[in-house]
DNA sequence: CCAATACTTGCACAATGACGCAAGTACGCA
DNA sequence: TGCGTACTTGCGTCATTGTGCAAGTATTGG
């Protein structure tokens, strides 16, 4: 993650915000050629080794799991794991939904699988024939879309 | 990427790593569980958008690319694009190879495309089924192996 | 062997990100 | 309304990472 700048002052509590935003659609990644779905923030958000550990911990975990027994998971501090939450919700991996007291994280089962297997048919769609591709002599220009 | 710590100083030129090491064996990921495929490594190797670029731009361009045609896709130094795909060719997204003065990288369509593919099954094998989750009570305990 | 081309690596720097602690907010129940 | 439980957020710290520049290494051709 690099050119993701995001450096607004926290709004004061009362208008802050209480629930979290829509989570984005993964969805509207899912249809484009390999570049709609290759999206850095998707991939940011699973490079960190305690959010992954979270993120197996709650797919395994049926229905949704609460932040608390999330982070029996890992030897994280509690609002750690409450941050980590947040951001895969954010980055459309998880859902929240608050219950009373609780909050409840579930795993997007159907959009992330959806994703993945979009971005492997990409990627076979992607793979050369024995016709050369025409953007050969220049990435940068030609037929290449990749810029 | 927070509990990788490697820090140990460059060898000296004499033993310096000439040809990378073998790119790890995707197919080791493939195989195992939701936890197996869940990689940081891979996912961090992805979540930079400059890197993201190179790997699209030489996805569609079907033999390899030079680092240099590569450089021309995105407004980094040359420098730069040269470390980037050499730490994606050590994630197991690109393979590189000398070809006299130049170094082409490709993209291992087939391994992304099946670790991609594997991901989404594993997704749907978690998916909650009308049985409850025997490891509701405690996601560190219990039988759910998350950990 | 020298020069040119094509990369790679050392180094310094700014920005980012993960983390823990402490304080703040939300919700349910007396 | 006051209290306890369950999260969330502010803040400071420290390590990692992306980047450019300059120097180094590899490979080919003269």
């Amino acid at each position: 993650m690099t050119q993701v700048r995001k450096r607004s002052k926290a709004p004061p509590p009362s208008q802050r915000r209480r629930s979290p935003p829509a989570n984005p659609t993964l969805a509207s990644r899912t249809t484009g050629p390999l570049d709609a779905l290759l999206d850095p923030a998707l991939f940011a958000a699973l490079s960190d080794p305690t959010r992954l550990r979270l993120v197996a911990c709650i797919a395994k975990c049926g229905r949704g799991c609460t932040v608390g027994e999330t982070a029996a998971c890992c030897a994280v501090d509690l609002s750690v794991v409450s941050r980590h939450l947040a951001l895969l919700a954010r980055a459309g991996i998880l859902t929240a939904a608050r219950e009373g007291r609780v909050v409840r994280y579930i795993v997007r089962y159907d959009a992330l699988a959806t994703l993945f297997r979009s971005l492997a048919d990409a990627l076979d769609h992607c793979r050369p024939t024995d016709i050369a591709c025409a953007c050969n002599a220049d990435c940068a220009e030609g037929t290449c879309d990749a810029r």
